[in-house]
DNA sequence: AATTAAAATGCAAGCGCTTTCATTTATGCG
DNA sequence: CGCATAAATGAAAGCGCTTGCATTTTAATT
């Protein structure tokens, strides 16, 4: 049985069929369905099944428009191929979905310059707010978002100077941790193989701590031993190798993804290079990937999944009652593999 | 310099706001903005200008109120957390970007039974069509869609006899093809790793291509043969763990997914099974990881791009012009590696 | 039963835009 | 230069819903 006349654009059934079949005012429709206690508890069962027979379903632009908010928040990351950006739009959707708020999405490819008309793309098409990636936008981005008046907050970085709210760790402090470890267990010749520290502010604050760390002991990192690749597979190759090639190859690697150690770590197996008795390989975990690597990866992993939940609470929370949306710095932790242990001298403390 | 006062909700400027500063209706404002052509040049200029100077941004809700439609599709996959579901996102989202649409996400987790209300959440936020994942779905999704007169087509799977347009390769053709390279190169104990075929159709179809194979050589999978794991890291080893130490370990897997397959290599390496001497291992490949394992692993590359881009095509001709949504088979290819190679007597062709 | 407060409902005015129809202005042609 | 025709613009009616205010109904109190 076909519901409705099929050609073209089936018109939907509206509030006002509900409200007519019943007898009584689309308004008293309307607060049923929108605040149910502002109605007789008669009345709204008889809208409910009233709603039911006929099918009915809220047309999300007339809301919108007549106030209520579009429920949904923009958000903008360089790309779903690197998994910690997909766990944090799943984790964000995963809790805004209970407030009844959706999720739209933007990707920039990388390219920070990209990020003001991904933004504005969004804003378009109606978001009540916005969560960015990292600390580093233009301002036209952040003027957009002021003109608008649209709430925005960033992920993956921590940084108590920023230009907005944000949340996750600090990337700079946790290299210059991961590089510590390192250096404790005799490496000093440290090298990353980075995404761009040109277009990626969490590389450039990691490359900071690294550096900082090497410093520390009167060290500093040699020219060739910064590497950078796009964070997929052939071009992390690649980085090794040529890392490898280079006149000075480090006893260290520091790799900016899981996916780039993988690669790294299967450029050293080729080259006939041991983990960790040549070179020690750790890095920024994003999908676990790094466990599974023979041998297990140190890694300091990224909590996309605590950040998409933490800002989903805040969005909620700024959305709903107005709550002024906070940075919230979350403390990085280091997960220690064989990959990078003193060869057979070192045991697990 | 704050534009405009920022307590509470900043009322943005409006079409009207335009209009008036230029002293023309807001008519031609609006044909000036969508219909460019209806305006003369000289009008469209000041038009431009002055939206540029007040920093005008359409109301999105108030043109889909007023007919132009949401020009938003939704889409309902199981999570982002597995690499092709991301890659059909975003490459979805990078072709309906030109056409100025945007991409509404929906998650099940994998469970069936969540279709119905993600999709129904969709349509509440006002989409005009609708991706789903495979071919497998409820009779209320059906007809939801069919009363909302909205546009639908599924992803992943190719089947002739699909309720819905569908864009994908034939899973079973696929599996049975990588079975069959597994017979030719002398395993006819084939096992598999997969998602739970209760609630995923593709799994469904591979393992009846499998089995077809196997039946055409007078074989049979064993019973304990087909394991079921949730597509992440612990669960995938566990089962291999579990058919290594069955009674009849078989001779090859083919595993659901590239990061199962990496598990279960992983497994294998740590029970010192040798791939491919002892047990050959294949997959298909969502993410690229099989090549990187040591041995590469023989895969059937999952064309999440393709089918993005193929769907994104689609719907923008049947939302821009409404040419009719149509099934597209596409070829699946088989990445022949060293995993599934005979031992040493095998040389490639 | 009368009076008053509270709860439930209805009325009507928009929200910001598109679009039809009517009107004005520009363009072409004899 | 005048008229017919086309191009450009304007006026106004919604799109489907929410919400402030007015009104009616119900419940509570004496």
């Amino acid at each position: 049985m076909r519901h409705r006349v099929r050609s073209g654009e089936a018109r939907a059934t509206t509030l006002n069929d509900v409200a007519r079949l019943l007898g009584i005012s689309a308004a008293t429709v309307s607060r049923s369905l929108s605040k149910p206690d502002m109605v007789s508890a008669k009345t709204r069962a008889r809208v409910d099944e009233a709603v039911r027979k006929l099918g009915y379903i809220p047309h999300a632009a007339a809301r919108a428009l007549a106030g209520r908010g579009h429920r949904v928040v923009g958000v903008v990351i360089p790309s779903l191929r690197f998994g910690v950006f997909a766990e944090l739009v799943e984790s964000l959707q995963a809790g805004l979905d209970r407030a009844a708020f959706g999720v739209l999405l933007g990707h920039t490819g990388g390219e920070p310059d990209r990020e003001y008309e991904q933004v504005r793309a969004l804003v378009e098409r109606g978001i009540d707010a916005v969560v960015l990636t990292g600390n580093s936008h233009d301002l036209e981005v952040l003027r957009l978002l002021d003109d608008a008046g649209l709430p925005a907050i960033c992920a993956f970085d921590f940084s108590a100077d920023a230009a907005l709210p944000c949340v996750g760790f600090d990337n700079a402090d946790a290299a210059e941790n991961l590089a510590q470890h390192l250096i404790e267990n005799g490496r000093d010749g440290i090298a990353m193989i980075t995404q761009p520290v040109a277009s990626n502010d969490r590389a450039r604050k990691r490359v900071a701590g690294v550096k900082r760390a090497l410093r520390r002991i009167g060290k500093a990192m040699r020219p060739g031993h910064l590497l950078e690749c796009d964070g997929l597979l052939p071009s992390s190759r690649e980085a090794m190798r040529d890392l490898i090639a280079s006149g000075e190859p480090p006893n260290a690697v520091i790799c900016f993804s899981d996916l780039i150690a993988l690669a790294a770590a299967a450029e050293c197996r080729a080259a006939g290079l041991r983990i960790p008795d040549d070179i020690a390989i750790a890095d920024f975990s994003g999908v676990g990937l790094s466990e599974i690597n023979n041998p297990p990866l140190t890694s300091v992993p990224i909590p996309a999944k605590d950040i998409g939940r933490i800002i989903g609470e805040q969005l909620i929370a700024r959305l709903e009652e107005g709550a002024p949306l906070e940075s919230v710095r979350i403390e990085h932790a280091l997960e220690i593999r064989g990959s990078t242990l003193c060869g057979s001298l070192q045991t697990f403390a």
